[in-house]
DNA sequence: CAAGATACGGAACACTGTTCCGGATGCCAA
DNA sequence: TTGGCATCCGGAACAGTGTTCCGTATCTTG
């Protein structure tokens, strides 16, 4: 299905020049007011952060889970490749799921609304969705057997269990009441046979 | 602050015949729309199926909060009190706990949006947030206060706990795959002593 | 440099919530 | 019963979203 040429060599058709530029800006432009406003900032906005109109968004990014993906991927990836290092480097592999869900948790607080985009059944939102579970589930799943297999934790469906993380981590940041790693640690914590 | 007036003689001043038919109407329009399209149902959605205009539903319920409110009063109240009962008929207070967290789960997830609406930052939820924290954050924490002299559980903080839980019935019912209550159990498992 | 391909801008549309006020309606006193 | 007033209703109008569309501008290539 998805192949890997994403911006090496040329794709088969170079883009225009005008259209790469913008798309750099554009990406600028959203991450900026994903910061200010979070992931739900008025397309409006992000077209005026990059001066251009908002056809030009929708031209680059036909929906806005596309746009936040873009604007995401690099983190998403380091995500998921620190969690082999992490069950290579651990002492145990609960030690490593619990590193690797912290970082996975650090990242979601840190990125207003992004853990309800997660969540949300809206259409727009089902690319955000794919690719958060496409890149993170096996990473996830990989861990979680680790660590049964060490007979540290009961079995659980990964994709479940990175589900009510993200879930847990909405809001958090806007209360300071709520301490979503608190709770994420139960969960965890909850995952152990004793 | 609150007076245990509603419903019941005169509250100074009583309604025109007219204004308290509407707002039966809205109200049982309103049950039906969330369980059509959810709690976010629009509000023109409500106000035709009440054969109403959009001012009405306004005069009546200044904030979608409060149409909600009153519509789910009474199982909130349910709910609230089961949670004394549930201390007084369980052989443990842990039991206790895990039984009323059910209840409430249970509510929210029956609930198209409901629990969603309950974390949303927006100031129109204000009140609803304010509601059910009210009404339920000393309940559980009564029950969380038994559970831990009992020696069951470690200490926590009854308003985290309650948001957790509402935050992880988010999305629950409209995918098959993410099991809220299992996650629940997870949660509740992790504040166990052991 | 000309012609075609590509991309841009922003007006226009559809759908939200919310406000506002002229007019209809119920209530009460005479 | 009836008059008059306080109350309440309806829905048009406004403001803020996302999304589409096409005339125009720009780039690329021969």
């Amino acid at each position: 299905m998805a192949d890997i040429d994403s911006g090496s060599e040329r794709p088969v058709a170079r883009k225009r020049a005008d259209a790469r530029r913008n798309e750099k800006t554009l990406l600028d432009a959203a991450a900026a007011a994903f910061v200010a406003s979070g992931v739900d900032a008025p397309v409006r906005d992000i077209a005026a952060r990059a001066g251009v109109g908002v056809g030009t968004i929708y031209r680059h990014f036909p929906t806005r889970a596309d746009l936040i993906v873009a604007v995401y991927r690099h983190q998403i990836e380091a995500c998921a490749e620190a969690g082999p290092a992490l069950l290579a480097d651990s002492s145990t592999p609960h030690a490593a799921l619990v590193q690797w869900i912290n970082l996975f948790v650090d990242f979601l607080v840190t990125k207003h609304g992004l853990a309800a985009a997660l969540q949300s059944d809206d259409a727009a939102f089902q690319t955000l969705h794919a690719h958060f579970l496409d890149r993170l589930v096996p990473v996830c799943d990989q861990l979680l057997d680790a660590a049964v297999a060490a007979g540290e934790i009961r079995p659980m469906d990964a994709y479940g269990l990175l589900r009510g993380v993200g879930n847990l981590c909405i809001g958090a940041g806007s209360d300071p009441r709520y301490d979503a790693r608190c709770l994420v640690e139960l969960l965890i914590a909850g995952l152990r046979l004793h």
